[in-house]
DNA sequence: CGAGGCATTGATTTGTTTCAACCTGAGTGG
DNA sequence: CCACTCAGGTTGAAACAAATCAATGCCTCG
């Protein structure tokens, strides 16, 4: 099947801020807000897969925004098994939420990302708040649509079958994607590995791969290369019993 | 077993305001910042169980904090699954996260609730927030900790069996009424059905039964007529498999 | 006394995990 | 250019956890 396809990622072509294609996804700002908040961000930094972007202790945690590849936030449990909370695509950004880092879970590359660096936003919507009252706003409402997605993550996890599950968060992959201008047509690149979404759906690799076999054969997904695209949308969000976010 | 234990329940003398025992459960305030809150806290209403504290559509959300009784924030399916996220027991806030309400959730009522208002404290907070800043930052902290509550809801439901989801469970819900001032020696009230425990472990209402009977023959919890009893702390935090945010 | 909500129990079925192979394709070094 | 390795994907069989179905029991309340 090959949903790794880390090739085709590599290849693409590194997008540089201030481009038109920037992916600032859930951030609904006007042209000058948004060439403010760009102005604050960089520089770029490459970080390798694995790479620990938030670490769960006490150090100071970085903030920026995810420019190409895909992250996670996560947790360990002792005894090795891993809960991934949350997936972070390009146009996501790190550590800039009004409520500040969680204790006990890390945020980890997926892939190779390139990590733009966002402190001095971040000091400027701390500390100056008057003038950028409305960009403050706009980073409440992607915080609020954050804890949205948590619950998603819960209703999945806590009432959804295997099925159920993993359609849902294939919508949520796509519309996110959508939304940062990464998305053609139902298509879009996932250079996630099976095992990372068992971990996201709270299944086993190998359930994973037989619910995707099944999505596939009832022609509602399809997968090559590292690359998703979504068949029905509509009968997509049927099965995943809508009544969430969307 | 009888969890119900209404009855212990509507005995019980009525909290006031200002009262040494008010439980403002996770603020950590100073007795004067202390007295400041309770000041702005007020009046009080009795609400029944089922009662819909927020609802889920644009109506201006209600603030305020629970003087006695429980309640908890969840989600119903179109089918007719509910998935609860969170629970909520005397001394906890509602409405006064510094990120707002969350759409398709709702926050009810699961016994008799006195709700004292917030609305005045709300909009201090978000009014005047010089001299509240301290008052400020500790709802902050206190949305912190739901956050992290939220977590730990999400691994237990993705990577928890029900056993370890129990135990979990039982040891926060032990934890926040003992911070609340509720909790003597391991026990405390819980006026929670089967049925409610269910919804909130993503568990179905005959094995969470099942599982509640294991807890009790294993000697680490105790049940009866809405009360519950933790025997062994160490070991019910090993079994849910500490790494958690305790 | 009867009704209704909740808890309990056993039998059965279903969904999911685990285990153990095997397959495939990309990358590597001889 | 081929053999090797390795990570990830696929498959089947068996074991297991949890859901479902269907009764029954127990209190409380009216």
């Amino acid at each position: 099947m090959g949903l790794s396809g880390a090739e085709s990622w590599s290849g693409r072509t590194r997008r540089r801020l201030g481009d038109q294609a920037a992916p600032l996804s859930g951030l609904r700002l006007s042209p000058e807000h948004r060439d403010l908040v760009l102005g604050l961000i960089g520089p770029v930094e490459r970080l390798e897969p694995g790479r620990e972007i938030v670490g769960h202790d006490g150090k100071p945690p970085r903030a920026g925004m995810i420019i190409e590849g895909w992250a996670c936030r996560q947790r360990l449990l002792p005894d090795g098994r891993r809960q991934i909370f949350d997936l972070l695509l390009p146009g996501d950004f790190i550590g800039l939420s009004p409520i500040g880092p969680l204790g006990s879970a890390w945020t980890v590359c997926l892939t190779r990302v390139d990590f733009a660096d966002a402190g001095a936003l971040r000091r400027r919507l701390a500390d100056v708040p008057s003038e950028f009252e409305t960009i403050a706003h706009a980073f409440d409402t992607l915080a609020r649509v954050e804890l949205g997605r948590m619950l998603d993550q819960v209703v999945r996890l806590g009432r959804h079958t295997a099925y159920e599950r993993t359609a849902h968060l294939f919508l949520e992959l796509h519309d996110r994607a959508a939304a940062a201008g990464l998305a053609d047509e139902g298509r879009f690149l996932l250079p996630l590995t099976q095992e990372v979404l068992a971990d996201a759906l709270g299944l086993s690799v190998v359930h994973v791969n037989r619910v995707l076999q099944q999505l596939k054969r009832d022609r509602l997904i399809e997968l090559h290369g590292g690359r998703a695209r979504l068949l029905d949308r509509a009968r997509l969000a049927m099965v995943s019993d809508a009544s969430s976010g969307f």
